[in-house]
DNA sequence: GGATCCTAGTTCCCTTTGGGTACTACGATG
DNA sequence: CATCGTAGTACCCAAAGGGAACTAGGATCC
């Protein structure tokens, strides 16, 4: 029963949905990534860039600030020398790492039922 | 104890291990909902690109593609007429929608605790 | 026989995102 | 006064995402 943007229940399958959009941002690699990089305790923006093995910063910035607008991760900034900022978990950006822990954790697991993947023997 | 190529244990945040290049194949939108759609049985194309909402033919065409270059999917044609073509889960797909449905459950059991996706009040 | 419909895509083109490298800001430190 | 370290930004290019239109090939309608 959508009546125009999914106003009464909530369904990923509407494209209108906010919560499509809500499965956009944690369905993504760094965003699984960042989140459960940050599962042990706050990090400073060159530990998860190197913790992140791989990420340019221009993208984890960017992946950051889309995870902190939507209220999954908070920034402080420690105006010491040389400035640093740290970056930690929300009460909501925990909740969310259950998830996507679950599937990275899946990755890791049955890789080897991926021949393609593992250049297979 | 990386040595080269991650061949020991895999690990995502290593960007050369395999898991890293699964983990972005399974988390990317149009995967997660794709390998939703098939969980109750064989879908046709149409059908997927109905349910997808508003996925475009290109898309849906190259992500399924992935998806069955990885052995997740079964693309199965019936050379009937009109032509149609049948897209079911395998035996490692079924496996890999647990932890997707959980990601989708928790962003629609969740989303009203965003307040910049929902338009909050 | 010709127009039309159906399904499952493909093609074209444009916009958005991803990505690498280099550069900036800022004060401390040598 | 040059250098370092941190956290980015700027620039530029490549890849992916996305919309609309078009293709193929037989069936069905008129």
């Amino acid at each position: 029963m959508k009546t125009d943007a999914c106003t009464r229940q909530h369904d990923v399958y509407d494209a209108s949905c906010p919560c499509r959009q809500l499965l956009d941002l944690l369905a993504n690699k760094w965003s699984a990534l960042a989140l459960g990089a940050l599962e042990d305790g706050p990090r400073r923006f060159g530990a998860l860039r190197d913790r992140l093995d791989g990420v340019s910063p221009k993208v984890l910035t960017a992946t950051l600030r889309r995870l902190e607008e939507q209220g999954l991760i908070d920034r402080t900034v420690y105006p010491s020398v040389p400035l640093h900022v740290e970056y930690s978990l929300t009460a909501l950006g925990e909740d969310a790492c259950a998830p996507l822990a679950a599937l990275r954790e899946w990755a890791v697991a049955n890789i080897d039922r991926f021949p393609a993947l593992t250049g297979a023997a």
